[in-house]
DNA sequence: GTTTTTGCAAACCATTTGCAGGGTC
DNA sequence: GACCCTGCAAATGGTTTGCAAAAAC
């Protein structure tokens, strides 16, 4: 079942955001969910994939690979693994939405403004802030959202 | 010019997302824009909320006091809003986009997720966090989003 | 009078939905 | 065989755009 990474055309930022290429379908495997051609094909192109990818993205990949897999799946797929937390769904300001394959457990990503390779960032004082906030505005923090954006060492390394 | 607040509906939570009335209007003027009719009534209506609030809210607020003002125009006039900082650009789930009014220096909000009741928070240890950051994963952080979500005072005191 | 703005309506584009056929259990 | 899934195409809904008329400078 583990699947080789050779074809990866961006091989440099595995990082930690690459998860096990079986994990997105366990997910779906785990939950109950029929296996599936389509399911089976989708999982696979996330696992594919290492930074975060667009609906249309992977619709894409579908279209390239002669898959037969609809843009209404694609949706329905992203839909379900997004309520499983096998995926992250990220807001972009264009609108639109992302994704990023992770594991089921809260935390966040940085990502590359230039190379767009994203990591995994533990809580590192993160919860300390939250605290913090409620302190000085007396408000119950139960949810969050956080996105962060810059370059990476590799990129850092280019003249510009 | 300073314009009453009589009118408004809601009066209980202005806290620090309350702007100056005529903050909006002042933002337009400095960058050279044109006084128009319809930015004046866009930059009141934004004046005259206080929690965030989307496109179509304002459009459904002009179109309730017949101020004759295009669906289009409000988006153009929020978008030129953004740009300039007077306004804030949150990217909520459903793939909209709602706003608030803010003053030109870069901060975060805490929204009320039963009221809607928003504050402005300052830094608190945000710096630290992407610092910290910025240390353990070799990335330079240069723009982040972060939403904050919880239950204001006023709503914690209620029952449920 | 020139240039910017505006409103309208049509265009866009990501996402959703209805539905009949097809695959899974 | 029953129910779940899928693809397709049409519908949706927020946002954008083309354009001629209107307003600001």
């Amino acid at each position: 079942m583990l699947r080789h990474l050779d074809t990866l055309t961006e091989t440099r930022y595995h990082l930690a955001s690459m998860t096990h290429p079986t994990t997105v379908q366990a997910a779906l495997d785990d939950a109950g969910y029929r296996r599936t051609g389509a399911r089976r094909s989708i999982a696979d192109l996330i696992s594919a994939r290492n930074g975060p990818f667009t609906a249309a993205d992977l619709v894409a990949d579908a279209r390239s690979k002669r898959l037969g897999v609809g843009r209404a799946t694609v949706f329905r797929t992203l839909d379900v693994l997004a309520e499983l937390h096998a995926v992250e769904r990220l807001d972009l300001p264009s609108g639109e939405h992302a994704y990023v394959a992770c594991e089921p457990v809260h935390h966040h990503h940085v990502v590359c403004s230039q190379c767009g390779a994203s990591r995994d960032v533990d809580d590192a004082g993160w919860r300390a802030v939250v605290r913090d906030i409620e302190g000085t505005t007396g408000y119950r923090i139960d949810d969050h959202r956080l996105e962060l954006f810059g370059r990476c060492p590799a990129c850092r390394k280019t003249i510009d």
